[in-house]
DNA sequence: TCCACATGTGAACACTGTAAACACTGCCAT
DNA sequence: ATGGCAGTGTTTACAGTGTTCACATGTGGA
């Protein structure tokens, strides 16, 4: 928004966050195949060709919005782990958890450009830890998760023998749950549904982690 | 394959069909990105605008390779639905949901191109009972899906309060952790691993289904 | 001061989807 | 048999994309 006018500098003088600010933009609006270089160029009113100075292809700008992304969502899950109340550990883990899918699912449904942007990029969860896809808490999205299962161990709730890969059963049903109410046929669900049946897919994995 | 050399006659006789299966070919060797309409046209040997007079765009071109992706997996899992042994009504109802989500990540982790094209266009699910996207039984794969729940309700492992919306829940966790297999973080995942810990996802679904 | 280096520009290429006008062919009614 | 007509495939063309190469323009350090 700053940049809308033709600048007076022949340099633009900070075109690398610019560029990464008009792709977010693009994200937002129309998820990963709308973050096109040209038109990013565009709306910062500099050369197509000027993106190449600080962005390999077109792939590294898309990595970067990606990685601001997920980001963006760390920042909201660390958000409800603040507003937690104190308690018992086991009350905490339990918050922890639900707040870890309540802000993912409401991420996707607020700003599903943006979310399917996040995963589209797929080493994006590989090297998941890097700085620039975690919130204040300097963790990123799966490094909370981590945090909420860890203590689901330490307060008793979850046998240990459980622990092993449980960070991907509960990121597979929140994960899948988000992708079916922004493209899916739970499309259409009313929001206040779609966060009814969210706790009702948290429940279930709370289920999965204590049951015999 | 038949059409690998040039044809004699002008007429094709046999485009559309030609044009779908070289696309499905597309999908399965790249996914939904790699099935580009002057590609599937080279492939047969006729010129890009030919396709125009079978598909109205290269969307619909996409959607119809979508379906047939679809089809494909209802058939794999119907194959598995023959091969339950008789047995109780619960033994087969539990039978039939592993089947349903067995099979489900079984063809993310066998064909992920097809896999991913399936579920690309987004109002696959929605009109999801068409023909076209079923296997030999008639059913597609969220009918499938329902018919193993509401086995589930009629033989009493289910309370039925508790079915409304659960295909959703069930096909949440299956989907989110078939696309972790093939673009997540557990793509490196070895086939055997991925076959146990998909085992532990239906075990939580049925968790969640059964518990208190 | 001046010049090396970083940064932005221009023209060009190969690709894509798609539209409009044209060409060929097989079939049906005369 | 013989038109001609509807269906099918072709040609040409255009706008848009990512990307490369050569060039222009500033800016900071010696």
């Amino acid at each position: 928004m700053s940049e809308t006018r033709a600048r007076q500098t022949y340099h633009h003088g900070d075109l690398g966050p610019a560029l990464l600010a008009a792709g977010i933009e693009l994200a937002r609006e129309g998820g990963p195949d709308a973050v096109v270089l040209r038109e990013t160029t565009r709306r910062v009113g500099v050369s197509p060709n000027a993106a190449y100075r600080h962005f390999a292809d077109r792939d590294a700008l898309l990595a970067a919005v990606s990685d601001a992304a997920l980001a963006t969502l760390a920042t909201a899950i660390d958000a409800l782990f603040d507003a937690i109340p104190q308690g018992t550990r086991e009350s905490v883990a339990r918050a922890q958890l639900r707040a870890v899918g309540t802000g993912y699912v409401a991420f996707a449904l607020d700003e599903p450009g943006l979310f399917r942007t996040a995963f589209f990029v797929s080493d994006n969860l590989e090297r998941s830890s890097a700085a620039s896809k975690s919130g204040p808490s300097g963790r990123s999205p799966l490094e909370l998760l981590t945090v909420a299962l860890d203590a689901y161990v330490a307060s008793g709730i979850m046998p240990a023998d459980r622990r092993p890969k449980a960070e991907f059963l509960a990121w597979s049903s929140v994960h899948g749950f988000a992708l079916l109410c922004i493209d899916g046929p739970l499309r259409t669900l009313p929001r206040d549904q779609a966060d009814a049946v969210t706790q009702r897919v948290i429940d279930m994995v709370e289920a999965g982690f204590t049951a015999p």
